[in-house]
DNA sequence: CTGAAAGCGCTTACAG
DNA sequence: CTGAAAGCGCTTACAG
């Protein structure tokens, strides 16, 4: 069990030949004899002997490990979000025989970040999310850091993937107007997040995309809590909404609460629809409206991306995912 | 900004020193001369040069990094504890210089755990969970690696530490059979949780505590989800139960739930607490009495335990940390 | 108090 | 096809 640790070296000597063709037969660079390296493959298989990837990464100035940024200061609903991601970045770091370091981080507080970079202990970074004063990103690039973001910014030099919001918002709310609601509410979150601009823009998006609908629309942005909420709530029945669309499901979830005090019946009197499920919802009475994204792949593929570039290969600058509208009993 | 990494050969030439004596300077280990410290301290304070943690490891057999065990099939209610639990790690690792290398493993699944460590990435683990049949745990002991276990087990050779649960849920049970509930139900999970069996025996303990209690109880184990618990709800209303407590916030969700579908006012006709306060039902409407963890605090004394365990401390075997009992208002 | 040298476990020109 | 040697950036007996 306890057996030492086997190095390149011993199994050199145990085989007779130099440590140099051990490290070849491995890394398969280079050339060298069918034989040997058979030899030497099988040895190693008999004896289970794994490679000191340290000792690697210090010979190649590599550490094969990619920072993952996560935020410290979270909103209870984005973790499902943030869980997902994480899954399918370690599933891929992991096939590819990376490990996966993280940093939480605050807006006002990165120093975790930093000290993983400066400590060498990392390739590049994976960011989880960006805001439109994104200090993560700041740092990062002032310091040549190779990362890619997931979620989407402006600035265009930086690698980023996402999931496609605002197509997704779009046909949500089309599907909507569509069914004959005449009055709709937004009710939105903080709009440092980027994302929350993107998917304001897929809302109105729908409204350009049909012209002939009529209507009054209400848009509610920066909304933090519950008693928030409540009073939009209270507002857009006294106005007689009849569909509420909020931006998440923690929003979502407040517009429900709310509506229920208030004995609104869902979907009879007002659709309620959601732009994020965070699965938060999926076993609410009725189920909710909203957009389904698979996280784990979105995950997946933003590793696939920083890995590609920390290997040098072109790397596509900007990939959007898609999505899936579910008109559940919450709408008609 | 893009400057070559200094090394601690550049620093010993530009000194005019041996690069020994960069390095004890550094580390504060061996006799130096004050001088000859004070010139090299200021010219890495001046420089701001790091050392690179990987060669230095390399040199010492060691990683610096620890690996956190995250389970990848996770109730979505247990999310703000691993959350916390890393924050509370992630902190301290920092502090002292660590960083910390996630694994997601599920019960079938810990390949990303014996990567890390036969990769020899890692010098210690943090488990955030403990089950009757822990998989990750038994590779551990197997394979001779340091951790420490977050949550408890029988196995007393492990290092544990965990919050009170049992004490925890006691206290709380106490209170409601003192208030004079006189027919109480309780409705828990998984019992591959070590915590449920804790939660369960707390439960009991109260009982024992007020032998001058009256009245009947009823236990439901292993519940899975709503359904479920809509059953169960039935049951007890129709048995005129006057509290039904839940081991966690998932659970106590479905309570309140069917609870409020099925008409029944809380806590006029049935109380209702819950033995985990997630933050999920934080902002439920009434609020709900539980009970409340430094979750954060829980994940920064393993992080201790476990360096210090690196260290070579004397460490303590099993850590039992407080809690916090809160009545709200869905109990009287 | 200080330094030369060997070593941690790998990789990679360079030479043969 | 194969190997001796130098190197990655540190640490640590050992000697002085």
């Amino acid at each position: 069990m306890e057996e030492k640790n086997l190095t390149i070296n011993d199994i050199a000597e145990e085989l007779g030949v130099s440590k140099t063709t051990v490290s070849r037969a491995i890394s398969g660079k280079g050339r060298i004899g069918e034989q040997t390296r058979r030899k030497v493959l099988d040895y190693i298989e008999a004896h289970n002997y794994r490679p000191n990837v340290i000792a690697k990464g210090l010979a190649q100035n590599k550490t094969f490990n990619i920072g993952l940024v996560l935020p410290g200061d979270y909103n209870i609903v984005e973790l499902p979000f943030f869980q997902n991601c994480m899954m399918g970045i370690c599933k891929l770091a992991s096939e590819r025989d990376y490990d996966v370091l993280i940093s939480m981080v605050t807006a006002q507080n990165i120093s975790q970040l930093e000290r993983a970079v400066t400590n060498h202990k990392i390739d590049g970074v994976i960011l989880t999310r960006t805001l439109t004063e994104d200090a993560p990103m700041r740092y990062l690039k002032e310091n040549g850091i190779p990362f890619v973001a997931i979620g989407s910014t402006d600035d265009d030099t930086v690698i980023q993937i996402d999931n496609d919001h605002r197509n997704a918002c779009r046909e949500l709310t089309r599907n909507l107007l569509g069914q004959g609601v005449k009055k709709i509410a937004l009710v939105g979150g903080d709009e440092s997040y980027i994302v929350t601009g993107n998917r304001l823009r897929g809302f109105q998006d729908a409204f350009e995309d049909m012209p002939q609908w009529q209507g009054s629309r209400e848009m509610f942005l920066n909304i933090e809590d519950g008693k928030q909420v409540d009073g939009i709530v209270e507002q857009l029945l006294a106005g007689e909404f009849e569909c509420i669309v909020a931006m998440d499901d923690f929003l979502c979830n407040c517009v429900l609460d709310s509506l229920q005090r208030r004995d609104a019946d869902v979907p009879g009197q007002v659709q309620v629809g959601s732009f994020y499920d965070s699965t938060f919802l999926a076993n609410h009475m009725p189920s909710v409206t909203s957009i389904r994204f698979d996280v784990e792949e979105l995950g997946r593929k933003a590793c696939e991306l920083l890995l590609g570039l920390l290997e040098g290969d072109a790397v596509e600058r900007r990939t959007l995912l898609g999505y899936e509208v579910r008109m559940r009993r919450s709408t008609r």
